[in-house]
DNA sequence: TTTGTATATATGGATATGCGTATATATTTA
DNA sequence: TAAATATATACGCATATCCATATATACAAA
């Protein structure tokens, strides 16, 4: 189970603080989709999924030639209290990647 | 006003992290009073006070030869909530540090 | 003013972190 | 099987972070 500093450690980075709040709002995500939705490099985001996948706060699974990042089901429940205020502080930021998701070329369908 | 990637950030050291949640729960503690609690040098203790203050998450506030910190007064509601969440999901560290500074040898009278 | 206690800061070094680039792997389609 | 798309990982480098140590500053008491 992940600890308290841990997941604060995970959620220090712009980048994966944003992957995590959108996943979280958005219940699940292919790697494509966070590229698009992030403005990133490919290996930039993959690279930052790993470390979400390894501290046990994302799953991933392949569905196809894509793999979709979601919510690890066993999140503590402080861990998904924190993750709710977060989204009511990042609100504007995640509106501007909801907007970005929606617009997206060859969007996967799921 | 902080951002949250910046407060998750200060949280994402243990000693940083501790130093805050437990300030927030017993409202205001001088440096000496943390060094007990968390038991590393006066020097570290003191540098990452300086980082949360500096991050308008605490303030100080000299009183003759210590210096008291507490949260800052306009914390966001959303930082406030994080804490009250963060807190719960430490109750153990956090009442080993109470221990601590109940037996704390010269402690400061208030 | 000297001494002691409390706190802050400066410095240097070890380690961690984040990134770009290149490349590897997996899957689908032709 | 070859080509295209999606994703993951390896490597090297620049920078950030954290710490111990030494030192500076502020205040209190003698």
């Amino acid at each position: 189970m992940i600890s308290l500093v841990q997941f604060f450690k995970c959620l220090s980075d712009e980048t994966r603080m944003n992957i995590t709040l959108l996943i979280h709002q958005q219940r699940e995500l292919c790697v494509c989709e966070l590229v698009a939705a992030m403005g990133g490099s490919q290996p930039k985001i993959s690279r930052h999924l790993a470390q979400l996948r390894n501290c046990n706060i994302l799953i991933d699974e392949r569905r196809g030639q894509w793999v979709f990042y979601s919510m690890h089901p066993a999140l503590p429940d402080w861990a998904t209290s924190i993750l709710a205020q977060a989204c009511d502080a990042q609100v504007d930021t995640l509106s501007n990647y909801q907007h970005l998701l929606k617009t997206m070329k060859n969007r996967p369908v799921c």
